[in-house]
Parts: C-alpha cells; structure tokens; sequence
DNA sequence: ATTACATATAGAAATATTTAAATATGTATA
DNA sequence: TATACATATTTAAATATTTCTATATGTAAT
C-alpha cells in the first residue's frame, strides 16, 4: 500500500469522478467508463492505469471488455492511515 | 470547503510531513518547523500557503512568530466526502 | 530610526502531470 | 485468417508543480 500514491491518484478531478462512477454503475468497462468522460480514450486508459497502479481498482477480463471495480480494502487503508496520523 | 484543493495539498510528501510535524509539536512556529526539513524558507512557506488555502492548517501571529495549527474540522469533512462518496 | 529576525512574494529553472494523435496489441466473430 | 472491436503504449505538446535565489514586507528590540 503505496500512501503517497493513492493520494496523488485521489488529487484529480477525472480520477475522482472515475472512482464515483464505478460505484454507481456496477460491472462497467472501460469503454463505457469513457462515455462519462469527454477525454479521449488513451487518457481514459492512462488514469485508469494511475488508479491500478496504486490499487485502487481492480480489473478482469470478461471477453473483449476490462470490467473494472473500486478496491474499496486500499481506499479503506489509506483512510485509516489519514485518520492515525493526523487525526490526534 | 474545496475538496479537490484539500487532495492536492495532502498528495504531496513535504507537506504531509509538515502536517505530521504540526501533530506532533504543539505551537509550532514557520521557523521551527522549517528545522524540520532540508527545504529553503521560501518553498517552506510557499506548501505552508498550500495548506493555508485548502484550510488544512490556520495561523495565529505572536509577535514576530506565525503559530500554526492543523485544522481537523476540514480534514474531517474531507474525510467524510470521500467516505460518502466511494464507500457505499 | 536602525538593526535584526520572521515570514512572504516575485521570477525563473527543473521536473512532473495531463492530454491527444498515432499506433500497437489483444480478443471474438464472420 | 481476416475483420472489427476494446484497450494499451508511444510520443510529444501544453500545463502545472516544486524548488531555489533574490528581494520585499512585517515586527520587535536596541
């Protein structure tokens, strides 16, 4: 669990909203992610792979398509790290 | 309280650090804590207004001293956001 | 008033990040 | 195996961030 890097992948608008949309729709590919967006599809896929990086979302295969989900565990562990450290 | 400006100003080593800093010394001047760090005065100052205008930290003048303090009510509600947001 | 100390600002270089066009790779179906 | 679709990578431009030096401003004591 790479603190600062999850934080830097939080630190931006497109990520952000990326991780929200995952929640609302379930089961979403890349592709349909980009429909949400009015990026090109390489910059879809270099946040995406920002957001993997670091682990903040997970991916598998079901045929042509990448489904992508939040790994809410790492979201989890970065929150509790904030709260131990600054929060008293 | 603008969210995207709390996450850049805690996406970045120093100024997490400085954030740490602020925890664990309690009334802790610009110039003690720059002591801290191998950083010039100036970039010292320059996160220190990062963190001012994202409302993670506040200030007090005693004489010719700037007192800073971490603002937990913010991060609070930062951390709340996010809990809100991507935690189901 | 002058001096010394504490912090802020301006300007510029180095580095990192965001983005898109072009292209490559992987995968299913005709 | 040829084609179409889905995603990844390369490259490069535009923009943002980090850092420093030099300088300015604010404040207290001499």
């Amino acid at each position: 669990m790479n603190f600062l890097k999850i934080s830097k992948a939080l630190a931006d608008e497109t990520r952000y909203k990326m991780l929200k949309t995952l929640i609302a729709e379930k089961e979403i590919s890349c592709g349909e992610l980009e429909r949400h967006f009015t990026l090109s599809q390489p910059t879809i896929s270099h946040h995406l792979k920002i957001l993997y990086d670091c682990g903040l979302i997970s991916t598998k295969k079901e045929g042509k398509h990448s489904i992508l989900s939040l790994n809410q565990d790492n979201l989890n562990k970065y929150l509790t790290i904030i709260k131990k450290d600054l929060l008293v």
